[in-house]
DNA sequence: TAAGCTACTTAACCCGCACTTAACCCCTCC
DNA sequence: GGAGGGGTTAAGTGCGGGTTAAGTAGCTTA
């Protein structure tokens, strides 16, 4: 689970980053000026910081720079409202990783920091659904906690399907997504797929790869 | 000095870049399609790569999602016209690392990929998985205090899959790690690796490294 | 220059697993 | 009742990967 901080002095909009943080899975303190952000900062390990610019105290570019020269290598990301190029390369200069411009698309801003903090971590991305996980980077699976034992078609079967999560893919789709051009003669999808849900869903109550008749095959469940 | 991999269809726009990049002291690559960048990314070694999306034989997005499946952790930025949320969204789901909506300043440019270069070149003078460890500096590796003895090819492989650890390493990546472009003809890779192996796994009770079948090797364990 | 060592490549062999194929069964919808 | 889409099962085989050994090139030492 990620930890972040966030050094807004807008507490509207503080409190609404927050929430929507929270309901992504992302804990956030905050620090409504830049000393209390700096203060913060030196106390506890966040995996990034969301930093505004007009901060009472001590202004973002500020706080940005002193982080740097302190040695601390924490991904920043901007949040400001100032759009012009100068603004963006002062930002950089000062060492953030990322600028993002005001007014953002909140789902934007969790994409963006998850990267930032996927490659201080070195963690993998992972793909999710429901209580299915697959960690592209590990190459492991695992539901509800248990790793699943998957062949390597098992497994670019399962990708295809998590990629393509919630909607449905064609067979036609599945089969160029694991067989590419040269596809097979008669169809081993099926069978493929057979032993992919007795690895997947079989020891499981609910079944989440499920058939569109006629159509194709879907994985159910709310992806990231 | 940085050096670039720039997957762009549109020449014009292309050689603008490359010219500017130059300008700037970054050395840039170039290929026009899809797979000629994977291609290329497969052989060289990158501190980032600029990917367009819209590309003739493989999209942007497919690139990005083989390179991450290959366990490439090269930076990426993506380059597009496409400033749609969903877009950037996909984006990021496939790995990418930035996301710069064309047109853009070139200035800009030049500070993002400046920055995503930095966080990747930071890189520790030691690298550790379980008890086993290697100083880069001295060139020497140990495990469990005990020093081992590897040979040129056998280094190179075991720095390879360390610094991936804990991800798993396709053979790919691992032919590009160890010969760069001129890789043999015949796979002396598992060879290689069977020595690798007799002289950092044989001695011991646990087995760090693994084959991850019809795909690659990891070796396991919590690194720093 | 010959002898010897080290490291790398190549080829050959073997094993086991995963993939293919084909068969059969069930169900649903004409 | 037939046809077709999909699920299930079993059998054969081919390939990925481990192991070994032989051949070669480069470097060192006598």
């Amino acid at each position: 689970m990620l930890t972040l901080l966030l050094v807004e002095d807008d507490l509207d909009l503080a409190q609404t980053l927050v929430d929507y943080l929270d309901l992504e899975g992302i804990r956030c303190d905050h620090a409504s000026n830049g000393m209390a952000g700096l203060e913060l900062m030196r106390r506890g390990r966040y995996d990034a910081l969301l930093l505004d610019l007009n901060l009472p105290r001590l202004d973002g570019l500020s706080v940005c720079q002193r982080l740097r020269t302190d040695g601390d290598d924490t991904p920043i990301l901007m949040l400001t409202a100032r759009d012009q190029l100068e603004d963006k390369l002062d930002g950089f200069r000062a060492g953030t990783d990322d600028y993002l411009v005001k007014p953002f698309a909140l789902q934007e801003l969790v994409v963006r920091v998850r990267a930032l903090a996927r490659r201080r971590s070195g963690q993998a991305q992972c793909l999710r659904c429901a209580d299915l996980e697959m960690n592209l980077a590990e190459r492991s699976a695992t539901r509800a906690g248990q790793s699943l034992k998957l062949t390597p078609t098992g497994w670019r079967l399962l990708e295809a399907l998590m990629r393509a999560s919630p909607a449905v893919v064609s067979r036609q789709a599945l089969e160029s997504a694991v067989w590419g051009e040269e596809m097979p003669d008669s169809d081993s999808l099926k069978v493929h797929l057979f032993h992919l849900r007795k690895a997947v869903d079989a020891p499981f109550p609910t079944q989440l790869i499920q058939t569109v008749p006629g159509h194709g095959f879907v994985i159910k469940g709310p992806d990231p």
